[in-house]
DNA sequence: CTGAAAGCGCTAACAT
DNA sequence: ATGTTAGCGCTTTCAG
């Protein structure tokens, strides 16, 4: 029935155990400067003795720094943010800081939820993906946070956020047109949540290039499922003019497409042609293998924790290139599907 | 040039701004009970105006829990891994707590720094998926942890830990049997990292069948990349005695050698049929459509996060089913690639 | 090279 | 209903 304050050694245990101050300990555990070999080796040999790991909360109690950065994204299942994770977190580490995920569904709810979990564990900086990139809510939250902020994938407006993006407009820009180049004539433009920034982006690049040929504009954003990408299909083709070539704006968005004109037997790209935005693993290998647009997705992650940590570390760059946007280069990997390459 | 201690305004410049004691100010942020409506109105209006935030380290220096959970994962951006991520963290959050993934690259050297990280964090719990079940280093840490642990997808051998798995042994079972019902007779199994408990269970439970069908056992498991997909596939058919079916025992594997066989010109299944372990996004999509062995990925997520909180909301249980091993069942999805459809 | 002591920001008795 | 106060486990002057 003793009193056990902890299952966890403390600090002064361990001093006490080793007849040593809790300085000696302390300087122990954090280098063992300036401390006697002697002195160092029995402390040491308490500690493994004790299994005694020091407190961080008490630390980070003490300390300026939690040596925590977040990582706020609409979903670490989807793999163009977790592979954005993965690269972050490498330099995270290369840091020696720990790397928090949090998700939010792109809900503003969520978003703002996280940034304030991660502002009480007071972690010193964080990368977020807002799916709305003109919330208020967000805004006037992001507008009082003292900590470095960097976005990823998609910016914020009207604040001096940094951001790091890819190239979405001209990406789409040089998907439009290659696929003009090619000679199609009607070329559709398909995708979900119409509303995120990336996607605003993309179908903006390819009315731009669309209307600058003098071309027709066909945009459906309403596609969230199979289902609806069959629909959207079976209506276009069984229209007046149905189209000669498909531009999907996100990667579940061409899949639905391939398996809906594989489904109903359309031969692309002889009949339509598909050329996707996002590459996956098996683009290449499907028949016909699948043209896309491809961002640099480790390096949107790894860029992203970069500048966030040269913000942390270094106060003056803070102040100097404050709303710096950091657009990556996207790059077409033409294949079969557009028509490049005979089956 | 004035002291200023930190960036956050603290819970005592509250009570002081507000007029009210620190506890005051504590019971308003823990849920305002006791306390005078007209105190509580004007204390939240003076944390609204410095935007105050509780550090949540004090807090944890505090109290007992830290509400703080760890997810140790070989890789961060492996669908497999990162869905059970998911499905984690959506429990996590049910209980308040905070998910904290760390990556391991199968290396017990980052397993044992990960948990490190964990224990200085003081998580009350974590669930881990060790890339060795025998690794006596992370054995001789796991055997000092005070707090709750799960394992997940892969066991550890010789320790009290719960651990929460697929059933591969069966499932490979079931996947060997079914391409032996279908007649073929040089079932040839391949897969790499040979030495995960995974492929080990799943290699055990082909052997298992292939030896009571008296048939004959065909094992590569040096199958890294593509290159040594084809290469073993064009060394097998040209052998004296090639295989007339192949079961690849993990996600990788099957793609691997579902693009070796097209490159080839091999038709499968009529010269060769081909069973792939896990299910993956186009399995179904492709021509032909992949057959596989589909594991309950998110219910191992949330079935190992669910244990995890069990054992730590419950001490008692904690000591009664303390090696409990969880098995959930997989099950073959039949499509054309083993022969069960028509192309 | 080493130790005593003062907090870091918060919670929880214990008073009032 | 509210204030006072003693730590939680650690780091860090400041003295020896």
């Amino acid at each position: 029935m003793t009193k056990k304050k902890s299952k966890h050694p403390t600090l002064s245990e361990v001093a006490k155990k080793a007849g040593v101050g809790t300085t000696t300990v302390s300087r122990v555990i954090n280098g063992g400067q300036r401390v006697d070999p002697q002195t160092l080796a029995r402390v040491q040999r308490v500690i493994e003795s004790l299994g005694y790991m020091p407190n961080q909360a008490a630390r980070i109690l003490k300390g300026d720094r939690t040596r925590t950065i977040g990582f706020v994204i609409p979903s670490i299942a989807d793999p163009f943010f977790s592979s954005c994770a993965e690269a972050a977190q490498a330099i995270a580490r290369a840091h020696e800081s720990l790397l928090i995920v949090l998700t939010t569904q792109n809900e503003v709810h969520a978003e703002v939820e996280s940034v304030n979990v991660l502002l009480r564990h007071r972690a010193d900086g964080f990368i977020l993906a807002p799916g709305n990139s003109q919330s208020q809510l967000l805004r006037n939250l992001l507008k009082r946070v003292q900590v470095p902020v960097v976005t990823l994938d998609r910016p914020i407006e009207g604040l001096p956020i940094p951001a790091v993006v890819s190239d979405n407009f001209s990406g789409a820009q040089l998907a439009t047109r290659h696929l003009i180049e090619h000679g199609y004539k009607r070329i559709a433009c398909l995708t979900g949540e119409p509303t995120l920034y990336t996607m605003r982006e993309r179908i903006a690049g390819y009315q731009k290039e669309i209307e600058s040929a003098g071309l027709e504009m066909i945009l459906d954003t309403s596609i969230k499922d199979y289902r609806s990408a069959e629909y959207a299909l079976e209506s276009m083709l069984a229209g007046p003019n149905p189209p000669d070539a498909l531009l999907t704006l996100k990667n579940s968005t061409t899949i639905f497409f391939f398996e809906a004109l594989q489904k109903l037997g359309v031969v692309v790209p002889e009949r339509v042609a598909l050329l996707g935005y996002d590459d996956f693993e098996l683009a290449a290998t499907v028949r016909p293998s699948i043209s896309v647009v491809q961002q640099p997705i480790e390096a949107l992650g790894r860029t992203a924790a970069e500048l966030l940590f040269a913000r942390m570390l270094d106060g003056a760059a803070t102040e100097k290139n404050k709303a710096a946007i950091v657009q990556l280069h996207t790059r077409l990997i033409p294949r079969a599907s557009c028509g490049c390459r005979p089956q």
